[in-house]
DNA sequence: ATTTAGCACTCGCTAGTGGAGAGTGCTAAC
DNA sequence: GTTAGCACTCTCCACTAGCGAGTGCTAAAT
């Protein structure tokens, strides 16, 4: 069977009509709302053909059409209308960001609070990290006599701290010493190529303070585990109560818990293909849980080096069009923000 | 009309079953479980009288009671057989703390999580702040030419870190120079009485890098304003679905709308009164959004430092027993182990 | 050879009905 | 003061009937 101009027309008629109303499409109504010149026997005709072709599916006799995932993917590949962002929804957004700080957190918050909002689907945003993370600075900060903080500063203008308990000996003096030395064996190098091999060697040479240096080398350990420690930020968890195919507790529950995996938003969001905004729609999504939502992503970048994604989550009978287009439009308005904030020059 | 003692115990009975049935109780279910040793006719007018004192409420006639605030307040406060928790379930959670690293936030993130899975309950958790924040340490760190992160370590071992962009003129020599100029200023210093006249007397009297300092002062004032940085983690939101009183989407999704609110939160668990273990039941919550629910808060400290509080969030029908046990457990362990790392000794 | 009108049939949804069950309040007896 | 008995109330559930939307098929029209 061919899928010809007519049946395409037909089937972007459904799906934009099923986007809308959330109630499967019949025959009838495709041929009173969109005048495409042909009755509903037609329609009728034609509509057995695509459900046989998979891109409709029929929820039981009698009931109208509704759109399989198949059929998104055709209407979101070749089908929909694309759209760009009107002027004032643009600026909207720009106005948003100019309320942040400098502070990398904060505008990540920020994004999936706007994100969320605008779309009214569930954001989720990954914190930066650069290709090739660099630490730029390590430091041990005195706290009070017994303990004090490793703190590791790295060029995505991202601090970690972590406490370490000191023993009797160890004073501020040997502490600013002690920074000065790891500065010298790690500053500028990448997280990917440090060694512990010199600190454990130490630690053996130096018979005293050995205490501390257990406590040190655990901390070091922690903190450039960095892909451990990305953060990924949620906004408008609740707005997937806005339709109607999550009006069920049960569903709506399971959202919820999804929502509160962590690792597994993150693992969703780094498995996103490829540069830009990318859909993922239904049963295409690796991971099982996730079949009955779709996914959009978008790539966000500091000049030519990708830092981050952001992402949102909704039924997989989503507003493809807008949501693309604000994708779009964040990820590259987010990367601008964050280059002006890097600019090299 | 008198509180005896017959009432008391009627009351303690209603109270108890409906925490675990959620359905109002009538007269011949308190007159066949509880051996009070009077019949379902003597109940019925107890629970008569019980209801004009307005310990008691009835969903509509011909049906059973339920407790009203004013009932479980009084169950709180006298009624209810207080707990310890068991043995195993405390070495449960003392083991599940033992897998924290010694990252703060790590820690308390860890808390909300282990709260709300063993309370069933919806957990908020507040950073740690101490009455006194000292600034420990500030530090300019180089990031590339035209960047720099300016990193603020506190005594709460909290570090703080903003992005300042730099002009032509400044190299990582006068922004180590300024480094220092800041920690002699500022080091061991409170919060409360930091004053920038320093630093902008500075800006005026030299007369270049002006930008530089504007960003400098920028990006201090935001550092320093900690309270407006504490987070709020949050676990087990889905918890809520549990309830049958929450079964309804609409009702659902208000609460997940109140929980994004951070600020709110925020004020929730900063209001509660006192040291320990506070019970706030219903309408006696002074924010209306939470009047349909009960909060159950502990504070935290470090030594006789308080620094934090936590709080579960969930029906009025609450197991208030298990519930108070639990969150004394809680705030008692999180404070050792707090106390431990912060040692002063 | 398509396209369309007509028609019988299917299925979900809704409103209405009628017990069953749980619980109350009152009265009168204990 | 307590209790047994009873009439009454109200919710909940299962059942039914009818409506409406939509389909697939057939036969006529283009």
């Amino acid at each position: 069977m061919k899928l010809d101009q007519r049946k395409l027309n037909i089937l972007q008629a459904i799906i934009d009509d099923y986007i809308i109303s959330a109630e499967p499409v019949g025959s009838r109504t495709i041929a009173k709302k969109y005048n495409l010149g042909i009755s509903s026997a037609t329609i009728r005709n034609e509509m057995a053909d695509l459900e046989e072709m998979g891109y409709l599916e029929q929820p039981h006799t009698s009931a109208g059409r509704i759109p399989s995932d198949k059929g998104y993917r055709l209407y979101v590949d070749c089908l929909m209308t694309t759209r760009v962002l009107s002027l004032p929804q643009a600026n909207y957004i720009k106005e948003l960001y100019k309320k942040s700080t400098n502070q990398i957190e904060q505008i990540i918050f920020q994004t999936s609070r706007i994100l969320s909002t605008i779309t009214n689907y569930t954001a989720v945003v990954l914190e930066p990290k650069l290709n090739e993370v660099l630490i730029k600075h390590i430091q041990l900060v005195p706290i009070d006599r017994r303990c004090a903080l490793l703190v590791v500063v790295t060029n995505t203008g991202i601090a970690r701290d972590t406490i370490i308990r000191i023993s009797e000996g160890v004073d501020s003096d040997y502490l600013y010493r002690i920074s000065n030395m790891l500065n010298q064996l790690y500053k500028d190098k990448s997280l990917d190529d440090i060694s512990l091999e010199p600190l454990i060697n130490m630690q053996k040479n130096v018979a005293k303070n050995r205490e501390f240096f257990n406590s040190l080398i655990d901390a070091l350990t922690v903190s450039i585990d960095i892909e451990d420690a990305r953060e990924v930020y949620l906004g408008g968890t609740s707005n997937i109560f806005n339709y109607p195919e999550y009006q069920d507790i049960i569903k709506a529950k399971e959202f919820l818990d999804l929502m509160e995996q962590k690792d597994l938003l993150y693992r969703l969001l780094i498995g996103s293909r490829g540069n830009g905004v990318s859909v993922t729609i239904g049963q295409e999504n690796e991971y099982k849980e996730l079949q009955d939502y779709s996914v959009i992503t978008a790539t966000y970048n500091a000049g030519s080096q990708p830092l981050g994604i952001l992402g949102i989550i909704g039924p997989t009978r989503m507003e493809y069009s807008k949501a693309i287009s604000v994708m779009d439009f964040m990820g590259e308005t987010l990367s601008q923000y964050l280059t002006r904030l890097f600019a090299k020059e």
